[in-house]
DNA sequence: TCGAACATTGTTAACGTTAGCACTCGAGGC
DNA sequence: GCCTCGAGTGCTAACGTTAACAATGTTCGA
């Protein structure tokens, strides 16, 4: 066998990268031919376009995005604010993002921030207008980053993860709110007579937004509301906040997200109590091993990646001047092993069916 | 109080983005004068240089990036390409690259491939370099990219992210197989005459390398070498792989990583087994909630963010045309509860000190 | 006092692409 | 046969920046 007849695989150390004059004096038409094939826009005669286009393959061509983006003023190519860490719900937003952006003909710049602090998002987004990106998408669902998102908006279109618009609460609020309102009465329902809360960082809206749901589904069913823990996310944190909580002597812990719980479980199962039998735990987000976990987590389910996929949406339609609605992405709760009914609290008491009475104190 | 009286903040709707032209008309100077300014280079005098940088701040002036990339042929962007999963290790690396590329004034744009395709992958790179990065580095560390990232590295340079450093086996490879071992001898140190393996899909290399360390192990020791299992790094297939390797008896699995070492306890646990009292499990990777486990995981530590930043070095030397050792980054073994005595076999054989004889078959 | 070296600034020509307009044909209606 | 129309094509001027060189003064040693 001969070698690879293919003469793009080696274009050798001192050949400069074809441009589209290159590919016009191949083909013999003007750079403005080749232009309009490259793009397929105008209109070009069919043998025209089959030169040209032998002459790209040829060549090995690919247009430079640069020159393209600084006659077109749009670079293709959209910029993402994301924190730091490699958190579950970011990370796979980051892929929804990416997924939906490609799918547009859209690549993405990323910029991570290592804390969440105002003037370090604003960084951020100003690097990325200098980065000459079309557009920005926030996955700091943080306060902090509102104001730098509606900021920067001024400048150049901004969109915030969860679907915060610019102006009012986004759908998404409001779906976190009811699951966690689920979560919470799901617990009732099983005979707790309160369910403890770990909540995470309270300057992120979704910390505020599971804290809600719990809270008003606990008042309204005129329970007592312990003192919610805060953790930071980790299971590290979780851990101390599953002392604390076990501490109160709660029977019920409704977490702020998994990998909290899983710290929450640990405090538990080192004192000695079983999960469910001793103390329900519920987590949310639904990792994926949070099936496999001892015991097998309830929570509460999150497509992430259809966020990503909607942020993107979004903006791509604020780029053409629509508004586009993100709608709602709805959480559902996964009932699994973790949570059981209420455990019997006198040693011989009979157990009741329905202990929903309210609490003395 | 007067409104703020930073005209920078409201750029108006009709106004245009200003340009170096704005700011030199505005100081009086020429265009260059500001554009030695903004770089820092050249030498400009001190009172010029401050009516340019009142300009500057005055129009909020910021250099477009479009049109010094194709002046420069630099345009200060490396790309990525990484698995669409959000697999801990590659997304923990991806931050490490955040972190190094930014320090060095460097943007990082993210391309995600749905799968592992040779073509997909080379598609990957393709794309990044029509976007015009400056060079690439593939943290899909897999054999698919290994032949794509030398064919793009012929275009433009391309990093592989353990540290293949284009031909050679990297340090990385060698690391992972000693963590590997070390693992294995671990658990044979504790008494296991032989131990299991649920490794990773066979065409990532960090799966050879951790499968090679343990045979190794394992053959050096004189162990039969059970038929290892394989998984696709997630919890669910190590559920399944740990049905496997318990009806085939084992006494100790090493898994390749953690989320799989989850559903291996998870089979086993469901099975009526203890861990570690009948069954040892080590994962590899060592995810910050390991430790907070059912029980806590013995693991290997890897410090994926600094293997990120070893790879933007190693790039960015590139870009000078020169040669940066990525150097090796050492796991670590981590011992927690997961990993026991073997269980005695017979019920009231006498506990022998070394089990170290050859297996019978 | 003169010229050389230097610091500072300006002028011009790229970089690779696309938009806008102008041009050349052939086809078809009158 | 003339005019119009449209498809197909080319020419020219941007886009916003930097590199290379040229043109100023300015300073300093001889």
């Amino acid at each position: 066998m001969s070698p690879p007849a293919d003469p793009a695989s080696t274009p050798g150390e001192g050949t400069r990268t074809p441009v589209l004059a290159d590919v016009a004096e191949l083909a013999g038409v003007s750079q403005q031919t080749v232009s309009r094939v490259v793009r397929g826009s105008g209109s070009v005669a069919r043998r025209t376009r089959e030169r040209v286009e032998q002459a790209i393959a040829e060549l090995g061509y690919q247009p430079n995005a640069a020159a393209r983006a600084l006659v077109t003023r749009r670079s293709h190519r959209i910029g993402v604010v994301a924190a730091s860490t490699s958190l579950y719900g970011p990370a796979l937003t980051l892929v929804g993002v990416q997924e939906a952006a490609r799918a547009a003909g859209y690549s993405v710049t990323v910029v991570m921030v290592s804390d969440l602090l105002p003037a370090t998002v604003s960084e951020a987004f100003q690097e990325l207008r200098g980065q000459s990106v079309d557009g920005a998408i926030a996955v700091v669902p943080e306060d902090a980053s509102q104001a730098a998102v509606a900021a920067a908006d001024a400048t150049f279109p901004c969109v915030l993860a969860p679907g915060l618009d610019g102006a009012g609460v986004p759908d998404a609020y409001w779906s976190e709110v009811a699951a966690a309102r689920a979560v919470t009465e799901h617990l009732l329902d099983l005979g707790h007579r309160t369910v403890h809360h770990v909540g995470g960082p309270v300057d992120w809206a979704e910390s505020r937004a599971r804290s809600t749901g719990w809270r008003t589904a606990l008042v309204e069913a005129m329970r007592v509301v312990p003192r919610p823990v805060r953790g930071d996310w980790t299971a590290a944190s979780g851990y101390r906040a599953g002392r604390e909580v076990l501490a109160a002597g709660a029977t019920a812990v409704f977490c702020g997200n998994d990998h909290m719980a899983i710290g929450v479980v640990r405090a538990l199962t080192e004192a000695g109590l079983s999960v469910p039998g001793d103390v329900s735990v519920v987590g949310f987000d639904d990792v994926p091993e949070a099936a496999y976990l001892n015991p097998p987590l309830t929570t509460v389910h999150q497509d992430f990646t259809e966020i990503g996929r909607r942020c993107v949406r979004v903006l791509l339609g604020r780029l053409n001047r629509r508004v586009v609605e993100p709608g709602a992405v709805t959480p559902e709760l996964v009932v699994r092993q973790s949570t059981g009914p209420a455990p019997v609290v006198a040693s011989a008491a009979p157990r009741e069916d329905a202990p929903r009475s309210p609490v003395p104190g």
